[in-house]
DNA sequence: TCCACTAGGGTAAACGATAACTCAAATAGG
DNA sequence: CCTATTTGAGTTATCGTTTACCCTAGTGGA
C-alpha cells in the first residue's frame, strides 16, 4: 500500500480512501490511484483490516461430526450465502468431546470469528451461554433441545413431520406401524414420536409400546432396531425411521432377511438428505428444508453481525413428505422369511 | 492484556513473554502472572498476533462442491489432524465457477490463509501456479491432473485399483465387464480404464468398446450408462462403476429393471465412501484411504508451513480391495427382466 | 478586496501483540 | 571489596490499515 502511495505521489491515507471508498479523494486523482491498484498485484493485508476494524471475515460452524447426511445439507445452505457475503466459513467439529469443544470455545473469542452458526445440543458445556455473556452472534440451527427466546433458533416442523409421515403409511392401509426414534432426550425425537402418536390416536388406532424403539439416529440403530422390530410375535407391516441414515439401516436388515421394499414392508425416513433419493428403491420420506435453513441461518447470522435487529427469533420451515418408492400397501399375512 | 500487565504491576512484555512460555522472566513474577491470566478471561487477539507475526492459524480447503463423498471422507481427515495442530479449516466451495475461484484466490492472496489443501484439478485459472508463484504452501489431493514435480500431491494406486477390480470380477468368473469411467481428460478415470484394461488382457480377453462408458462421476451418470449397457445385444454380467456415487446410480437402474445384485448382476465401485456400506446390498468396492490421504496432506501442509522440506513430494497411498456383498459368480443365460 | 467556507489531501495516533534492544540489579569470581 | 557476568524486566519500534483531526488552497459571497 505504501508502495502505492509512493507510485501515485499521494499518501497512504488517500489510497486507503479510494480503497474502501470514502469520499475525500478528487475525481482524477482517484482514478489515477484505481488504476494503480489494478495494475499491481495488491491485496489488503487481512490481519491489519482486521485488527483495525474488528472484523475478521469468519464465521464459525461448529458441529459434532462430519456425517454427510444432516450436517451436510445445512453445510451447503450455508456455503452458498456465505459465498456471496464476502465471509469465509470455519467449520469445526467438536466429535462430542468436551476438551474439544472448550478448546473450540477459547478460540472463538479471541474474536477471530463475528459470528458463529450452532449445529450442536446446546446444552452442551454451556456455549449457548458463553457466546451470549460474549456478545459474539450466534444463530443455533436444529432445535436439539428445549424451545428458547434467548438467542434465534431455526428449526423446521417436526411434530407435523411425525404425524404426515404416520398419517401417509395409515393412508396406505397399515394399521401396525414401528417406529425408530432419535434420542429421547431430544426434544427433535420426542415431537415426531408426538406426531406419530397424535396421527395413530386420530385413526382410532392404539399405540403398541412394542412397537417404539429408541436409537441416536445412526445407521447402526437401525439395523438394531428392525431386527427387533421384525423379531415381535406381530411385526409391523411399515417402520417410520426416524431419520435416513436409521433407514438406511433398515434396509440392510430387511435385506439381510430378504424382505423386500415395498412388497413386504414400507420404509419412511425423515431429513431428505442428499443420499436418500440414491438409495434403491429410493426412499420415501419427510424433508427437512436442510438448505434452505442452513441460508436462513447464514442470512438471519449476517444480519446480527450488521447489528441489525431480526423480526423473529425462531424461524420454522415447513416439513414436507416426499413420495419415492420404499411404501406400499401393507403386505398380506406374515413375513415371508427367506423367499430370496 | 494491558490489564493483566498492572494488576500485575509488570509491564505488557513480560506478560506476552509468560503467555508465549519464552524465557527471560523470574519464577515467582512468572507465576503470579499465570495465576492472573487464569483467573481473568483473558484470550489473545488474534488479529494482533496474525498482524504481528504473520499467522493467521487458517488452512483453506478449496473444493469444487460439497457432496458428501469423497471430498467428505477428506475432510474428515484434514479435520483431525488440524483441530489437534491448533490451525482452523475454511472450508470453499467454487462451484466450478470461475469468478468465484478467482474471488476465492484474492482472498487467499491478503495473506489470511496460512496454507491451501487443493481438492480441485488444478489446471483451474491456474490456481497451482499462482500459489506457487507468491509463495502460500499447499498440497493438491487426489492427482486429477497430470502427475507433476512442481508441488506436493497425494494420490491412490488408482491404477491398481483399477487392475484389481477388474481382477476380482474376472475371478469370479466374469467375462463380459461393463465400465463407467470418469470423465476421460482426468489422469484418474484413464487410470482406472487403464488398469481395466491391462487385466483383461491379461486373462486374454478382448476389450469391446461397447462396454466402455464415460460418465462424470455422478449418481446420473451411473443411472445412464447402466441403462445403456443393459440394452446391448449382449449385456454384461457385472459393471465397475467408477467411483462410488456411479455405483449408487447403478443400483438404481438396476432396480428400475428389476434385476437383482449380485445374483443377475454384479457392482463393484470405486472409493469406498461411507455410504457405499450402508447400500443394500452393500457395496463391493476398491477403497482408497480418503481420511488417510485428508491426514496426510494436512500433516504435509503443517510441515510446509513450519518450513520444514518434505522427503517425498508424492505420496502415493494403496488402494485395496473391500469385498462386500454386490458381486458374485455371473447369472447363467439372458437377463430376466421383469422377474419382480 | 476580504473573509468564511469547503473540498482535497496529509499527519499521526490508534488497533493489540511481539521482539529487538536496553538497562538495572543481583550474583559470582578474583 | 570490586568488577564481570548473568538474569529479570522495561522501552520502544513495528506489523499494515484505518480514522479522527488538521491544514491548505481555492471558491463564492458580501
Amino acid at each position: 500500500m505504501v508502495e502505492i502511495a509512493r507510485r501515485a505521489g499521494v499518501s497512504t491515507t488517500t489510497v486507503s480512501k479510494v480503497l474502501n471508498q470514502r469520499p475525500g479523494v478528487g475525481e482524477k486523482t482517484r482514478a489515477r490511484i484505481q488504476r494503480l491498484i489494478e495494475q499491481s498485484d495488491y491485496v489488503q493485508n487481512h490481519a491489519a483490516r482486521h485488527l483495525r476494524k474488528g472484523r475478521s471475515g469468519l464465521i464459525d460452524l461448529v458441529l459434532m461430526r462430519l456425517e454427510g447426511g444432516y450436517d451436510l445439507g445445512i453445510m451447503q445452505g450455508v456455503q452458498e450465502v456465505l459465498e456471496q457475503s464476502g465471509y469465509r466459513l470455519v467449520v469445526f467439529a467438536t466429535n462430542e468431546d468436551e476438551t474439544t469443544e472448550r478448546l473450540w470455545l477459547r478460540r472463538i473469542l479471541d474474536q477471530s470469528s463475528d459470528g458463529v452458526l450452532l449445529l450442536l445440543p446446546y446444552e452442551r458445556v454451556g456455549i449457548a451461554d458463553t457466546l451470549l455473556e460474549q456478545g459474539i452472534p450466534f444463530v443455533a440451527i436444529g432445535d436439539r433441545n428445549e424451545p428458547t427466546t434467548a438467542f434465534p433458533t431455526i428449526g423446521s416442523t417436526i411434530w407435523l413431520g411425525g404425524y404426515t409421515a404416520t398419517e401417509y403409511l395409515l393412508s396406505l392401509g397399515h394399521r401396525r406401524i414401528g417406529i425408530i426414534t432419535g434420542p429421547l432426550h431430544l426434544t427433535t425425537s420426542r415431537a415426531r414420536l408426538a406426531g406419530y402418536r397424535e396421527a395413530l390416536e386420530q385413526a382410532g388406532i392404539a399405540v403398541d409400546p412394542a412397537l417404539i424403539c429408541e436409537g441416536s439416529y445412526l445407521l447402526g440403530d437401525g439395523i438394531r432396531q428392525t431386527e427387533a422390530l421384525l423379531d415381535l410375535p406381530d411385526p409391523p407391516t411399515a417402520i417410520f425411521a426416524g431419520n435416513d441414515a436409521q433407514a438406511a439401516g433398515v434396509y440392510q436388515a430387511l435385506y439381510r432377511r430378504h424382505i423386500r421394499i415395498p412388497e413386504e414392508m414400507s420404509v419412511i425416513g425423515f431429513d431428505d438428505v442428499t443420499y436418500s433419493a440414491h438409495m434403491a428403491p429410493p426412499l420415501t420420506t419427510i424433508r427437512q428444508p436442510l438448505e434452505e435453513m442452513g441460508r436462513m441461518a447464514a442470512e438471519m447470522l449476517l444480519r446480527l453481525i450488521a447489528g441489525q435487529t431480526l423480526e423473529t427469533h425462531h424461524v420454522e420451515l415447513a416439513t414436507s413428505l416426499v413420495i419415492r418408492e420404499s411404501c406400499g400397501p401393507p403386505r398380506q399375512g406374515p413375513l415371508g422369511r427367506g423367499n430370496s
